[in-house]
DNA sequence: ACTTACGTTTACGTTAACGTAAACTTAAGA
DNA sequence: TCTTAAGTTTACGTTAACGTAAACGTAAGT
């Protein structure tokens, strides 16, 4: 038998209501199995919560995140569908990529202007120390 | 003379409308000169409005994003000033490396999977080539 | 059987981040 | 000087992503 979860137990794991669980369910991102009106989640429903949750750490939107994660799910059974499988992959991997160089260099300032920071913060010390003498 | 900007100008260069740009200042993301009511934008200024712009990219809010590039214009002239600056930078830096990591794995998963994916399709073409004899 | 905890649907409320429209001012070119 | 193209303020509208509350069902322990 497999593991599932109520929707609790994935709120609590991460650290989200179970309104916004029901809400990306709404969206259409997930659909969790049913015993008698209840929801059951599967080890595949929590991967996707997952997916949804660290797409929207990384600025996408629930549309945008659907579009991402459904690849994963796509079709592929003929040759058609998995040329155009490969097409939206590398389409979505470019969207990635540029929010890689944005935080690249986001972190490359940032570091900079830190170790200007601490360069000055050195200097000022020695000026103190200097005066006091 | 340093170069000055309208606002129609970096919603150009940037691709957003004036209003987005006089929304940044009401949330005070930008303050530009005036010059009889028109707002002038200064080289300062336009990056202020570029580092907005990574920041939403990013996930972050207008809050977030503010919170982050004041550091850039904060207060160093005393040790303590610097200190909490350089306290504030940490901070920031682990969002930002968190972020990177949520990134990274994304874009993991995504190769593999696409690599999966093109395995697939050269299986299926060889298939089809048999049959095809 | 009864309470208590958890789950469900329905529906209206809220917040952030702008869009849109109106009414007006200013600057620039013919 | 007249028009036209930008720019300004004010204010209401909109959309996404949930929050919140009501009213109700269900399952588990005592």
């Amino acid at each position: 038998m497999e593991r599932t979860y109520s929707i609790s137990d994935l709120a609590r794991e991460f650290d989200v209501t179970p309104r916004t669980i029901r809400h990306y369910e709404d969206e259409g991102l997930l659909s969790p199995a049913r015993s008698r009106q209840q929801r059951i989640y599967t080890a595949r429903d929590r991967t996707r919560l997952a997916l949804v949750l660290r797409g929207k750490r990384l600025g996408f939107s629930l549309a945008e995140a659907r579009e991402i994660i459904d690849l994963y799910s796509a079709p592929q059974g003929e040759v058609g569908q998995l040329h155009t499988l490969l097409e939206k992959l590398d389409e979505k991997r470019a969207i990635l990529e540029d929010k890689r160089r944005d935080l690249e260099s986001a972190l490359n300032n940032m570091d900079r202007y830190a170790e200007r920071c601490r360069q000055r913060l050195t200097e000022l010390q020695a000026m103190e120390k200097a005066a006091a003498e």
